[in-house]
DNA sequence: GATGAAAACTTTATAAG
DNA sequence: CTTATAAAGTTTTCATC
């Protein structure tokens, strides 16, 4: 992976529609070099996928919260129960077993405290051995990227 | 929004690249009303953009971590120049201002201990007023979502 | 790597049912 | 909403320098 290759990855990640023209002119190529380059990346993985981003805002879930899990027990059978009914909550953004104090770090967006009850009370405290939780409300995001830009 | 607006935009957040015929038809409708529909999600901005999505690892940094920061001082000057120097380090996807024991919640992609120890060091404690900081180490991820999907 | 060309497909707009 | 049309632009493949 060269430095054409890097900076096909910073613009195709913040701007992913970009059609091969475009690209190949603001990566200072001619569009045939810059299409193979594409390609090459993915199917090599680099490139994982396309996605667009949706406004949270607009979707009633202006706010993102991030809760960290701690667990009763840690059986396998209660782990994977856990597991799989995070993954169905549409409001659980990210969901991460961490080192530390706690067992899981949650990222995930509410609608105000209002949103952030209903997820704990209806939701996650219904979940198997969940012992406790801590909660970190986020007041204002500075920075926020889906992957590393490329260097 | 309707039922056919939602489906349009969970289809388009795992996949951004979708042709507007594989669209529509996934979406079951003809080509025409949804082109119309699309567009009107992007120009409401409940469409944000699109974004290509890489691979951590094969960027050299596979491993998550989630760094809570706690400041010496809250004044503005202090606040400020942390959140410029954050803004510029390139393995800090995310970075929110929270509620809590801590002031920031910065996620962030690392290669292994050495990559975070390297991040620790040589970036986040030369920053002015950075007083202790928490790291969670990501050891798996569950679930992984950029918008939450709508229901 | 650059250029050029051709076929297939996609986007965008418009009109009519 | 659907179907249909049409021009402009894009993707994809391929040959050549």
């Amino acid at each position: 992976m060269d430095a054409i290759d890097k900076k096909i990855l910073r613009e195709l990640s913040r701007q992913g529609r970009l059609t091969n023209a475009e690209l190949a002119e603001a990566v200072g190529l001619s569009p045939s070099p810059c299409w193979t380059r594409v390609k090459r990346l993915e199917q090599a993985g680099i490139i994982k996928g396309y996605a667009a981003l949706l406004d949270q805002a607009a979707l009633g879930l202006p706010d993102t919260v991030f809760i960290e899990i701690m667990m009763e027990r840690h059986d396998e059978d209660q782990l994977r129960r856990f597991e799989e009914a995070v993954r169905a909550i549409p409001e659980i953004l990210e969901c991460h077993l961490v080192t530390g104090e706690y067992d899981y770090v949650i990222k995930a967006a509410v609608g105000g405290t209002a949103g952030y009850e209903r997820l704990l009370r209806d939701k996650l405290y219904r979940l198997p051995g969940v012992r406790h939780t801590r909660t970190s409300f986020a007041l204002r995001c500075l920075k926020q990227e889906l992957s590393p830009r490329p260097e």
